[in-house]
DNA sequence: TACAATTTGTGCGTATGTATA
DNA sequence: ATATACATACGCACAAATTGT
């Protein structure tokens, strides 16, 4: 099935074969056809409709799959990676104690309103000049002590009666915008500083003012590197610490 | 766990045949039988020499190629991986501009001096207590500015005259490491906190007294898992910021 | 408990394409 | 142009894990 997608020349738009079934399953998975958690058709189902070799279509399942796109279990099938999984929990979460145990935030909403988005924002979230978005304003605590400060923007258009419903939000949103809106969050940009704690900041977090915090601003993209969350974490680190392995 | 009575025998040492090959590969690679920038054997010849079929060959290779152990390029061969690549001169190195450019830095050593370990520096370096160290600080300037203050530690007995040779120190010290003593860094485990910068960091970084700073602690490890280098680095945010992407 | 069916994992082999020297 | 080396693609056989009968 070669004549499948032409290619006839190589200039730029040249992929193997097996890339080509790997972008065709991932926009079968990004649609949504194939919603998280569920189990796609096995190797030998998939190679035949495609009509490639098992192998081929094997080689784009595990390119996927180390890009935890996918999930494989031997005996069992192929299923679209969830964000309920432990790792997935703390894989965008990075703050953890200075001896490097993880323990789970608590969220505190101080703020949930429909807003429209500054020139900045509109921009760094895609969408057009004053368009509106959700704003969370929240606080998280570590171990019963506020560690964390918390604005949030997603595109209200993306994201309809987020300022509303649920009533309650989880801590894990990433987990409720695959859930509620299929929108799946597979990458992040962060971007670290060291500010000192202003008068707002220092009675949410319950330290001094002027107490150096970091500054954590992080766009949060989806499979094709579309934006889909924006936000601003001020932390204290009197207790916890920003965790990186390279 | 159903069967905790029996498997006796293959329960810990049970690997598949290709993650075997991998490992004599690494071993060969890590002892410095082969080493950075050189290529080694074809496939082929690697696959009748272990005895076993060119795919199971290309498995174990491709997975180093996925480390980053190794680097493979079609009809040329398969070389190990060295730090002088640009992509890897920055892996390590996540200090950028706001807006991400990144900017080559250009250090300035303040101080190289051997000194005892204390307690704490050697239980992370994995020297016995009171073991000797090569101690250096350094400031690092970006754009013309001073960035950067850095405390670095290494194990004397294994970087011997380091605090002497050679002369001039590089700014990309991995690479040091690698080219005259046979380190390879291939993973770092950082924390960041939050800091106001005291008298000494603020003279060196030409901030004011109280400044917030990013303190980065990292521990650089080899191959193996086992600490090669211990870093403190304290950053002046004016004009830059710690990037990460997850 | 045993067995069979399904699905992925491992290992082998071959042929052909493409980049490099 | 030739030889070498890695990349792609196909096929087959069997092992191991999971599930249901």
């Amino acid at each position: 099935m070669n004549d499948a997608v032409q290619a006839p020349f190589k200039a730029p738009t040249f992929q193997p074969l097996y890339r080509q079934i790997k972008d065709l399953l991932m926009e079968r998975i990004s649609s949504g056809e194939w919603s998280p958690g569920t189990f796609i058709p096995s190797e030998t189902a998939l190679a035949t409709t495609y009509g490639v070799s098992v192998g081929t279509l094997r080689k784009a399942l595990n390119e996927l799959m180390a890009e935890n796109v996918v999930v494989r279990q031997q005996g069992k099938g192929t299923s679209v990676a969830t964000h309920d999984a432990d790792h997935a929990l703390f894989r965008f979460f990075n703050i953890c104690r200075p001896d490097g145990e993880r323990s789970m935030p608590v969220s505190i909403v101080l703020e949930r309103r429909l807003r429209k988005a500054s020139a900045a924002e509109a921009a760094e979230l895609g969408i057009p000049a004053g368009g509106k978005v959700v704003h969370i304003a929240r606080v998280r605590e570590l171990e019963g002590k506020p560690a964390i400060y918390e604005d949030i923007l997603v595109c209200a258009e993306r994201f309809l009666g987020l300022e509303k419903q649920p009533e309650v939000l989880p801590n894990t949103l990433y987990h409720l915008y695959q859930q509620r809106y299929g929108m799946t969050v597979a990458h992040a940009d962060e971007r670290i500083v060291a500010i000192c704690a202003n008068d707002q900041q220092a009675t949410s977090l319950g330290v001094a003012v002027g107490t150096p915090l970091l500054q954590i601003s992080r766009l949060a993209r989806d499979y094709q590197g579309r934006p889909v969350e924006k936000r601003l974490s001020m932390v204290s680190t009197q207790a916890h610490c920003y965790s990186n392995s390279i």
